[in-house]
DNA sequence: GATGAATGAGCATTCATTCAT
DNA sequence: AATGAATGAATGCTCATTCAT
C-alpha cells in the first residue's frame, strides 16, 4: 500500500462516501433510473462536487462495480490459503459467491448491468474499467488455481485444461446464481413457482453436481 | 389454434412486421439507444402506429424477448420426440440452445436486458411479460421432462429432484453461453485473452462436465 | 418560386414565427444569453418543437441571419435597376445599407455574432451557414456590378480593380456603420461622446470620401 | 507616471503574468471558450488567485483589450513625431495598424468580441472598461491630430470636420481590416473564394482610396 | 495573500407519448 | 385506422464564483 498524503486520505474518503451513496440510490431506483441529481442528494454534496470525484455517470457506476469486484476477490483469495483438497476449494468458492451475492445483492446487479453495457457503451472505458477487468481476471486465476491444486492432489480428474474448466465454473455458477438470485427478487418470475427449492439447496446440488464431474474416480 | 378473422389476421402481420423493424433497429443500435422514430422508420409506419399495435415502448422490447423464447421452444421441444436417452436429450438440448444463441444473437441480448429490467422496471408487465414467464416455464418443463426420461431409462442418476436439476441446468447453461458470447463480443474482455478455447469447445466440455455429473454409474 | 404543398406553407409559416420570436427574444437579452426556453415561450410553442425546425440553437441564430442578408440583398438589388450612374449606385446603396442597420439593428447585430463565432464553432455548418455564404457573396456581387457599371459610364475610375474595390467599400462601409451604430446604442462609448455629428451625417461624408476618392476627373 | 511601493510593483507584475495566461489560452481556445480554470493552470496559479486579481472573467478580458488597445495608442503616438504631411502620416497609421493586427491578431479579436458584449452585458463595467474607452478615444485623437496636421500643411482638404473625418476613417479601417482578417482565418468565407488579392494589397488600395478622396487639390 | 474544494444555477438536447386531423 | 406534429419532463454536464483553511 501507498502511504497518501492527508489530501489523498480526505479525497479517498470523499469518494468512498460518494460511492456508498450512489450505492444506496440504485438499491432504490435501479441502475439507469439513478439520476446524478439523486446521487449527489444522497450523498449529501452538490452535483458540481460529483464530477470533481467522477468523469461521468459510467464511471460511478464502474466504482461500484470495481469495488464490489474487489470484496469478492478478497473472499476467494482466503479460500486458497485453507487446508483443503482442490475440489473442496472449489465448492467453497461457490459457496462463497453465493453469500457474496446474498449479503451484497447490489454489487450482482452492477455486475449484470455492466456486462451489458461494456460491449455497446463508449463510456465504459479508462482506469475504472480496466480495473474492473483486471478484477475479473483475477477471480478467475483463483478458481484455475484452486481447480490446479485439486489436479494436483487427486481430487480434480485432470482431463479437463484448468483454465477451459476454470471458464465454465465461473460461467455456470453466475448463471444459476442469477437465476436463483432473480427466482427470490422478481415477482414475475413464474418458472419456479411451483419449486420451492431454497437458493441455498440449488446450489448446493450445484457444487455437488459439478464436482461430481469433475472428480477423479 | 384460433382461427383469425381477415382482420385479425392483418393486424398481426403487422406487428410482425413492426417486430422486425425493431430488432434491426436494436442489431444496430443497441437496445436502449433505439428510438421509437428509427422503429417507426424501419417499419415504414408513423410512430402512433407503432402504438396502435404496442402498449408502448418496452412492449415492443417484450415482443422481441416473447418471440426469441418461443422460437428457442420450438427446438427443445422437437427434441423430446427423437429417440435418445434422457442424458443425450440434455445434451442435445444444450448445443441446441447455443446454436439458437450464435445465430439469433439478438434474442439473446434481448433477454438480458429484459432480465436486468424486470425486476426494476414497472413498465414490464401486463400481458406480454406474462407471455414470456410462460414460455420460459415451458422451456424449463422440456429440460425436466429430458431428465424425467433420462431417470426412467437408467441414463441419469435419480438422487437429484429432477426439477431442481432443471433449474440447475438452465441456469448454468444460460450462464456459461453468456460467458462465451460475450467473450466473442467484447473487445475489452481481458480475462480471457489468454484463453483460445473455442466457444463450442467450451459448450461441449460443459456439457460433458454436467452430464458425468448426472450420469447413471 | 417552387410551388409548395399546403403542409410545407405552414411549415415555412411556423418556421418564420419562430424566427421572429427568437429576433424578439435576442433584441432583449442579447445572442448569447438567449435561451432557448426564452425562445420557446417567445414562440408559444414547446421547446421540443424548436428542435422539429431547428436542428440546434446555432441554427436558429444563422436563420435569422439569413433572413437578414436576404433582406439586404433585396435592397441591393433594387438599386442596380435604378437609372443611376455606377458612382450614384454605390452612394445609394451606402445610404440603403444604413437604412437597413437602422431600420433593423437586431439583424446587423446578428452579423456581427455571426461573424465572430463562425471562424471558431464548428456547429456552424451545414446548408444555413452556406445560405449566409451565398447572401454575402451575392451582397458583393451587387457592389461589384454597380463598380463595372461607373467604370464603364465613365463616373467611376477604372484603375482599380472592380472586385478588390468592392472589398474595400464593402468593409469599409460595414466599419463605419458599426461603429455609428455603436455609437448610439452604448452608453459606454466615451469616444464619441464630444462628437455630436449625426449617423446621417457620417455616412453621407463617408460616401462623399470614398466617391472622390473613386471618382473620374 | 506615480512611484509605487515595492508591493504594488510586485502586484502589477502578478496582473500581467495572468493576462499574458489568458491571451494564450485564449489564442488556443477562443474566447468563450476559455475557462478560468484553464487560465489558472495556464498561469501557474490558483483558480481564487484569479479572484485576487480580477474582479471576474470579464476582467480580465478587458484587461487584455486594455493592454492591446495601451500597445496599438503607443504605436500611433510615434507617428505624430515623425517628418511627415498630415496626408502621410494618416496613411501611415493605417499600415500601423493593420501591422499590429497583424503581429497581434489576439487584440483585433478581443476587440472585436469586446464590442459585441459590452453594449448587452452588464458585467463590462467598471475602471477598466473606462481605461478601454480611454484608450480608443486617445487612438481617435491621434488621428484627429494627424488631420489637423493635414489640413493645415495644406495635404488634406479642410471642407471635413477633422473630427468627424477621424470617426469615419477610423471604423472603416477597422471594417476593412475586419473583413480582410477575416477572409485569412476563414474556411467557411466564400466571398472572396475567387479574389486572390492579398490583405497588404486591400490595405494599401484602401489607404490610396481614402486618400485621393481627402486630398487637397 | 494564496489555495482549490465545493457550489448550484443554468442550459441544450432527447425522446416516449399523445391527440387533432 | 393511420398519421406525424407537438409536447415537456427529464437529465447529464459545465463553469464562474465563493469561502474556509
Amino acid at each position: 500500500m501507498v502511504k497518501l498524503s492527508r489530501k489523498e486520505r480526505k479525497r479517498a474518503e470523499r469518494k468512498e462516501w460518494i460511492i456508498d451513496a450512489a450505492e444506496e440510490v440504485m438499491r432504490r431506483s435501479g441502475f439507469e433510473s439513478a439520476t446524478m441529481d439523486e446521487i449527489a442528494h444522497e450523498a449529501e454534496v452538490s452535483k458540481g462536487t460529483l464530477y470533481l470525484y467522477f468523469k461521468n455517470k459510467a464511471s460511478i457506476h464502474l466504482a461500484i462495480s470495481e469495488r464490489g469486484s474487489r470484496m469478492l476477490n478478497q473472499s476467494l483469495s482466503k479460500i486458497l490459503l485453507l487446508e483443503l483438497s482442490g475440489l473442496e476449494m472449489i465448492k467453497k468458492m461457490g459457496q462463497s459467491y453465493l453469500g457474496f451475492v446474498q449479503q451484497y445483492p447490489i454489487y450482482f446487479t452492477a455486475f449484470s448491468y455492466y456486462e451489458n453495457l461494456i460491449s455497446s457503451n463508449e463510456t465504459y472505458n479508462g482506469e475504472l474499467a480496466i480495473a474492473c477487468e483486471e478484477n475479473a481476471r483475477e477471480a478467475m486465476t483463483y478458481i484455475v488455481r484452486a481447480l490446479q491444486i485439486g489436479m494436483q492432489d487427486g481430487s480434480i480428474k485432470d482431463t479437463y485444461d484448468p483454465k477451459e474448466l476454470g471458464i465454465i465454473i465461473w460461467g455456470a455458477s453466475k448463471g444459476v446464481i442469477h437465476m436463483a438470485f432473480h427466482k427470490e427478487s422478481r415477482n414475475h418470475m413464474r418458472i419456479l413457482d411451483d419449486v420451492d427449492f431454497s437458493l441455498d439447496s440449488i446450489i448446493n446440488n450445484f457444487v455437488e453436481l459439478l464436482g461430481t464431474g469433475m472428480k477423479n474416480d
